[in-house]
Parts: C-alpha cells; structure tokens; sequence
DNA sequence: ATGGTCTTCTTGTGATCACAAATTCGGGCG
DNA sequence: CGCCCGAATTTGTGATCACAAGAAGACCAT
C-alpha cells in the first residue's frame, strides 16, 4: 500500500489514528458537519481501513463524531438546546474539579497559569481560532490536573470534545481582544484560597460563550 | 457513550453484542476483574472476531471495561477512591437532572416511580441483586428522562456503566429489608415540589452505597 | 429546464487470514 | 519444594476481500 516511513512503530496503528483525529476535533479544526470515510481517513494515516474503522467508532462511543443510520461518520453540528445542556455539563464539572483543585495549588501551578495565558493572549492577536481553543484547554486541564479526579477529568474532556467543532465557529463569532477577564478572575481567586470565587469565577468563564451564542 | 437509542432498525451484529455485555455489565451480572476475549465473545454471540472488537473495544472508550497494555479486556476492579470519584460525579448530575425534572413531573409519573419502587421491594424480597440493581437504574432513569437533557443522562449512564461490576458487590454487603428510604423522600419532594429537598435525597441516595463501602 | 429512473460508484459491514506478542504450561534445575 | 527457562497455545492486531446498501450522477422524457 502507501509506503510510508514509520518512525514510531510503538503506538499501534488505530491509537494514531484516534489521537490524530481527537486532537483535531477537539481544537477545532474540523467543521460541524463534515463527513469522514473509512478508505479516506486510513488513506491518510497510511492504514487499513481497520484500524480507521476503530478510531471512527470510538470517536462516535465518546460523543465527538455522529453515525447516520447507514453507518456515514460525519462531525456533529449540535443545536442550541444541545449547546447549552453541555454547557452547563461542564460548569458542573468544572467548578467541582476546579473547587477539589484548589487546596492543591501552589504557586508553581499558578505561574504556569499565568504563562499559558499568556500564550492565549498571544493567539488572541495573532486571531488564530486553533491556538485559542488549544491553549484555552490547557489552561483548564493544567488546573483540574491538580484536582485528582481522573474520572471527572475524563469526562469534562469529553464534554470538550463534543462541543469542539462548534467551538471554533462560537470562538470565531467572538471578537475578542484581550485574554478572558474570568481567567484572570480565577487566577486571583486561587491566590486568595477563595472557594466561592473561583467556582463563581468557572461557571461564569465556561458559559461565557454560550451567552453570545444566543446574542 | 452518546447511546443514541434508536427503535431496533438496524440489528446490526456489533450492536446485538454491544448491547447484550453492556446491560449484562451495568445489572452487575459480572465480577470485577473478569477477563473477555474477542474470539470468546464472537463465539458466545455467534459472530466473527470483527464485531466483538467494536463491541469491547466501545465499551472500554465507555469506561465499562479496562484494556491491559497487551489488549486483554477485562472488567474492572475499581479502587476506593475511583468509587468515590465515580459517586461524587453520579451526586453531581443526578441532583441536576432530577432538579430539571421536577417542574415536569407530574402525578403519572410520580405513580410510575412509585410502581418501580414496588418492584425494587420485590427484588429485596428475593435478595436477588441483579433485579435490585436494575430496578433502582430504572427508578432513577425514569425520573430522569423527564428533564429532556439526553447528554446529561447519557453520561450519567455511562457512570452507572462504569460503576456496575462494583455495584453488585456494594448491594451485595447490603442486607437491605425495605425500600430505600430515599426513593420515598424524592417521592415526596416530588409531591410536594420541594426542590432542596429534591436535591437532598437524591444527593443522598446516590451516595448512600458509599458510605457502607468505608464501614 | 425539471423531474424521475436507471446505472455506476462509493461506502460500511463482517469474515477470514497471517503474524507477532503475550500468556500458560511443562520440565528440569537448584 | 520453589524457581526459571523454553515450547505450545492463546490472543490481539491489522490487512484484505466479498457483499449489500446507499449516494451520486447520467440520461431521458416531459
């Protein structure tokens, strides 16, 4: 078939496959509604249409891709009603993660905030959707980390991935010119050990984009 | 995860295994650490080692099952602190999902749950755990279904999921001899709509099993 | 042009196979 | 009796294939 060089010959053929195109739903860079094949999708990565089919269907198990009833695998475009449920899924589990992460976090964890927030502002000039998105995922995952709660954890990444291909398009809508106030809130709240805040601080950060939505 | 429950048109081979472990998994009528293999499973539910893989492969993207590093699937043996994670996030989307039903809910399904709860008293009665397990699923499902979130209920089910080759042994250790006294106070709150006190029983009854865990 | 029908191509499904890695089992040694 | 090593077996992985169903396109009639 495509002889392609394979210079990581650990990781099996479907785990490339899926963190490939997990990655790249999750930051955005596919739009709602595209359609992926088998053949194509192995044609890409240089294997067989098993390994694809595995990564498909897994990606659909997790919500990230949705199967039409003859089996087409295509990005989800969600409706409003479903935007909002999982929005507010994720203000559920993010203020707990982010509440458990808190007696944990040290000014290390702090300063690490700090940088990558600086590295949101800077795809924030540089209008660049992908960057945005992936360095506003770091910067919660690097907090939640702290939460040690790899199940809630596992979860929220789900939420995120469900909602990536629509959160390019909510990001794009958003004009923005500097870094999220409620980002810089969080961060005050953790210096200060104050609970209430940071959760006020979350939930207000992750549904921030829903409100423009209906705007 | 996203169970997209649709009538039966498609009795496709992967779905008929997929569903038959997953409700198999989640009633509690396999031990933590029992081991699956794909061409033992392909020949229990007559079909080829391909739709085996998808079926257990989609229950380990589920979180159902645990893949080893050499791909044997087995069920998993959850430790304390996976289970009190596990139950913490069951508290969390459960209280919200029976708060969004409240408003709805009205005398025929308030009867319904209460028809359920006959059932589980039933179960009790027989000291057989997988029909208390399903009964209580279903009490809790049922009132859920009526807060119209599916993404909030298919990632609680898929908790339960997780939570079921464990569940058996909880209720096992629990010598119940009546209904659970909190389905009778989310009855009650219900009637009465009473929504903190909604809250309060459903918080409570979901973490109930926990408690008996670390006596 | 437009609508419908037929053909053709594309696509997912499930079975089978070769292969490698891991597990298991047996025998022999300390 | 316990431990370790090697062979036999079990098991997952990925490729390929035949097949059916669906989508897309071509073609014709109106």
């Amino acid at each position: 078939m495509l002889t392609q060089t394979r210079p990581d010959p650990s990781p099996s053929a479907h785990d490339r496959v899926y963190r490939g195109l997990r990655t790249r739903i999750m930051h955005g860079d596919m739009a709602p509604g595209q359609s992926l094949t088998l053949r194509g999708v192995g044609r890409e990565f240089g294997v067989s249409m098993t390994p694809a089919r595995e990564s498909l269907r897994r990606l659909v198990a997790e919500g990230a891709l949705t199967m039409s009833a003859s089996g087409r695998v295509s990005t989800p475009e969600l409706s409003n009603e479903r935007i909002e449920e999982l929005a507010a899924l994720r203000a559920l589990i993010e203020v707990e993660l982010a509440s458990r992460a808190l007696p944990r976090a040290h000014m290390a964890l702090i300063e690490r905030l700090q940088t990558i927030n600086a590295g949101l502002a800077e795809a924030i000039a540089r209008q660049d959707p992908v960057a945005y998105i992936r360095a506003n995922l770091e910067f919660h995952r690097t907090l939640y980390l702290r939460a040690q709660a790899p199940a809630m954890l596992a979860m929220a990444e789900t939420v995120w991935l469900q909602l990536g291909p629509t959160m390019r398009m909510l990001y794009g809508r958003l004009r923005r010119k500097e870094v999220p106030q409620f980002h810089r809130m969080m961060i005050s709240a953790l210096k200060a050990g104050d609970e209430p805040g940071l959760r006020l601080a979350v939930r207000s950060d992750v549904t921030q984009g829903l409100k423009m939505l209906q705007g």
